[in-house]
DNA sequence: AGTTCAACTGTAATCGATTGCGTAAAGGTG
DNA sequence: CACCTTTACGCAATCGATTACAGTTGAACT
């Protein structure tokens, strides 16, 4: 397997390994006859190049890392395609690995993608604090962007979106439909999104004044489950608020699946909102108003940000680029439009 | 970057390469006391071994590359999950790459995958007759099984499930449910499983006497928007059987939506079936009956395989194992428990 | 004719880790 | 004490491609 060399090319061809690297690489003089015989041995001898050995010479292994918290998470699944085809572009290959929402996990992951020489890493972290060191550590050996979510306290790039402006659009809708009370479902505080878009949901539900509904924040994780478990114990705490914020698409599914199991209509009496827009939140019944995420940009920036770390070495790490791209909102029907309460089917 | 290498630890620890070598990874024989250096040597300058260079000494890189028809399909997705896992616990690395269900990027993707020396590749074919060429000659070049689907007139491993067996409880099961027509909503015959599922679908439709509506087939894609394209086709050429069997969740899901959307409840009037259980199939309204496949299962016996193959080497490799695991039917209420039509919420 | 220079091409070092072979010292045996 | 094993470790080759450097050739120029 792998088993035809430059060396056999170049026998064959009658010439040198290095004039057999020349042509097939393009760089450096070689005549026209000795670049056909070179192109003849190699097809005829079906030659590919050895990867790792180019790779051991000339330190560039041609592959980024990218780690996500979970795979199964559509949002992240789709950033994961959009890196893929970004890179694709590149001529790089993409090395994914699943740090299962521990960053213990994401540590050995970052520190063996660094050890295989990867020419870049895109990390959306685990955790807003515990990821900390790993990442940090990394960063300094290689290019190294995080994405979507940003560990406090790191230097490095990061795309993302405007969390804050998203939810902005979130609340002055809700507000047009109506509502005057609103819960915010997060995960974690742990996680810089859920932390940014709650800050977002605050400001502005207190410019509205919107009443923010149960005072202390609820805490779970990204999940459906979280999303229904929240919606129960709001329920036995005291009832619903005008409007559900949930900080992702899963949580809302899983919110509003609640709702209706409790028999609350939505979104005539609770409206609900996510975050991300994966392809589910379209099929879900009621369809779910989200907050759309430009992943293609998002994967673009980050290729575009790491490429031109590469270039530029340790020599000059510059300051490091904080991009937020801006989201749209995505009105679909559960929450209410007009600010009649007005039911549609 | 990935600046020291095994000669300074060497050097710092007054003995040669080659014993940090043996030191490091625990081959060869050394005394505790050049054991306790070389350690130390290696702390105190963080060395991390490259292993590019280790890869290109040992033929080996512990590295598994994987192929999938699309990224952003849940199954696929939770399919990748699993195989990561499995490959986890074995200290190897996924590289993952997206077809886009198209066979050339599929090939320019597996022979990109072989010129990395990876150990081994897991492929789910995106077309079952044009990936041919292009799988056919990767296997003979290294380790390589297939997953879930299967190009014909290969010769490789195959680890996925018995569709037949699968079809035969769908159909039994809407046969109690009280269907007598039924049409299957399968994607292009062009994937081996889409085809596998209709000749299960057909067979046990003939016993039951179950009468396949529209005689000819329809073929579309592994997506939502063809499952509601199909049924609107079939609504427009004269009516709904009184069950849709869909080649994949996907599907399913926007069949069962276009019902809806079209007035027909499920499952009441129309059962539908999917195929995958992947996440959202439990969230959809109706709940979605379906297969589920043993992921796990699966990935786990595919990552057997590669390592059995990489064992065997060119030596004899022997005949080529076929591995279909018998999946299971997930009940829920897009079909009909009981024989006697009767509506749940 | 003698120089000069550009165009080609080959030699060999290099990337970093691994490992077969050789050897010196330590330990064992009769 | 001579001789044979082990044990412990260094030397140097090796994996395959790239490339700095040097050498060769022939054409152009004075």
């Amino acid at each position: 397997m792998q088993r035809v060399t430059i060396a056999q090319v170049a026998e064959r061809a009658g010439v040198s390994t290095a004039t057999v690297s020349r042509v097939l690489s393009g760089r450096g003089q070689f005549s026209a006859a000795v670049e056909r015989k070179v192109r003849r041995a190699a097809d005829d001898l079906g030659y590919q190049v050895n990867v790792i050995a180019r790779s051991l010479r000339n330190s560039r292994t041609d592959t980024v890392g990218m780690v996500v918290p979970s795979i199964t998470n559509p949002f992240f699944t789709s950033l994961v395609e959009s890196v893929e085809h970004a890179l694709g572009k590149e001529g790089k290959e993409l090395f994914l690995c699943d740090a299962r929402s521990d960053p213990r996990i994401e540590a050995r992951r970052l520190a063996s993608l660094a050890a295989r020489n990867v020419d870049g890493i895109i990390v959306s972290p685990s955790h807003g604090v515990d990821s900390r060191p790993a990442v940090q550590q990394t960063a300094e050996q290689l290019p190294l962007v995080q994405l979507d979510r940003f560990v406090d306290g790191t230097t490095t790039d990061w795309v993302g979106v405007d969390d804050v402006a998203a939810m902005r659009q979130v609340m002055d809708h809700l507000h047009d439909g109506g509502a005057r009370s609103a819960a915010y479902i997060g995960s974690l505080m742990t996680h810089s999104s859920t932390e940014q878009r709650f800050a977002g949901f605050r400001r502005r539900a207190e410019e509205l004044n919107i009443e923010v509904k149960p005072h202390e924040v609820l805490l779970g994780d990204y999940s459906v489950e979280w999303g229904e478990e929240a919606v129960a114990r709001l329920i036995a705490e005291g009832g619903l608020p005008d409007a559900l914020v949930c900080a992702d698409d899963l949580i809302a599914l899983g919110a509003t699946r609640a709702c209706r199991a409790h028999g609350f209509s939505v979104p005539r009496q609770v409206q609900v909102t996510g975050y991300d827009d994966i392809e589910f939140s379209r099929l879900a019944e009621p369809a779910l108003t989200t907050v759309h995420q430009p992943r293609d940009r998002i994967a673009a920036e980050a290729v575009r940000l790491l490429a031109a770390a590469s270039l530029a070495k340790d020599a000059e790490r510059g300051p490091h680029a904080h991009i937020a791209l801006v989201p749209t909102l995505v009105v679909r029907d559960s929450t209410r439009a007009a600010p009649a309460p007005q039911h549609r089917i």
